[in-house]
DNA sequence: TCATTAGTCAATAAATATATAAACTAAAAA
DNA sequence: TTTTTAGTTTATATATTTATTGACTAATGA
């Protein structure tokens, strides 16, 4: 194996890493739908100030979001748009996936239904 | 926010999680150019037979991963192909930034090349 | 200058993840 | 039936992640 793919495999695994918390996932969304500060993401998420520090450290340290200073706050963006892209790429399959268990549930509550009457 | 939008983004990170490392990454690239036993991968990786089975068991258990017997081995296939796809997203844009990178370095080798030698 | 705002840092405890070694198991082949 | 193959399980040591608390800092405004 080329040692460059390994490095990218490496890289790719920081940004996963840094990804795979709920919180920063929807930190991110948040983020994407427009720049926000701290205290912005502060008052939506309603988490300790500290906790949402680490957070978003995390995903500043694997390059996911960048930041500048307005007056007192600093307001986050995101740094590489793609992977917000790939974000909702596979929320959209997962939210096809619950969607159609949902379904099948439901049918087969039905089915049970109908044999309780018959009995 | 509502509930059914949180549990998206629980299943997601769970798969962020199981995606956050090297090898797995690696892993998941050479199922999706066609299927393979677990031998095969070991084979490729030269890894213990152990640590593998264990990176893999972390891929099914996110449901990343599905499995068939034939004759005496398990088959790997992707279960969710468009978690394959978010990855080269992913790697195509580090890829890029890699290059940019790499070239970037070059031109500052070069300008310190040419004011040693105005020196 | 002093207080306030917005955020970071450091320490800690608890939970998870990782690699490795060695024992174990189930299916197929001899 | 015994052996072999392919893979899993268990135990262990180490490292990393996470939430929480409380102290700290830098920029702004009164």
């Amino acid at each position: 194996m080329n040692p460059r793919s390994l490095q990218i495999y490496e890289l790719q695994a920081e940004i996963c890493k840094a990804l795979a918390h709920p919180l920063r996932l929807r930190i991110l969304d948040l983020i994407s739908a427009g720049e926000k500060s701290g205290s912005q993401l502060l008052e939506i998420l309603k988490i300790p100030k500290a906790n949402l520090s680490q957070h978003l450290a995390v995903l500043k340290g694997a390059g996911i979001l960048k930041e500048r200073r307005l007056g007192l706050s600093r307001i986050l963006a995101l740094a590489i748009p793609q992977i917000e892209e790939a974000c909702e790429l596979i929320r959209k399959v997962l939210a096809q996936r619950l969607q159609l268990q949902g379904r099948e549930a439901e049918r087969a509550r039905e089915v049970l239904k109908r044999q309780k009457r018959r009995a």
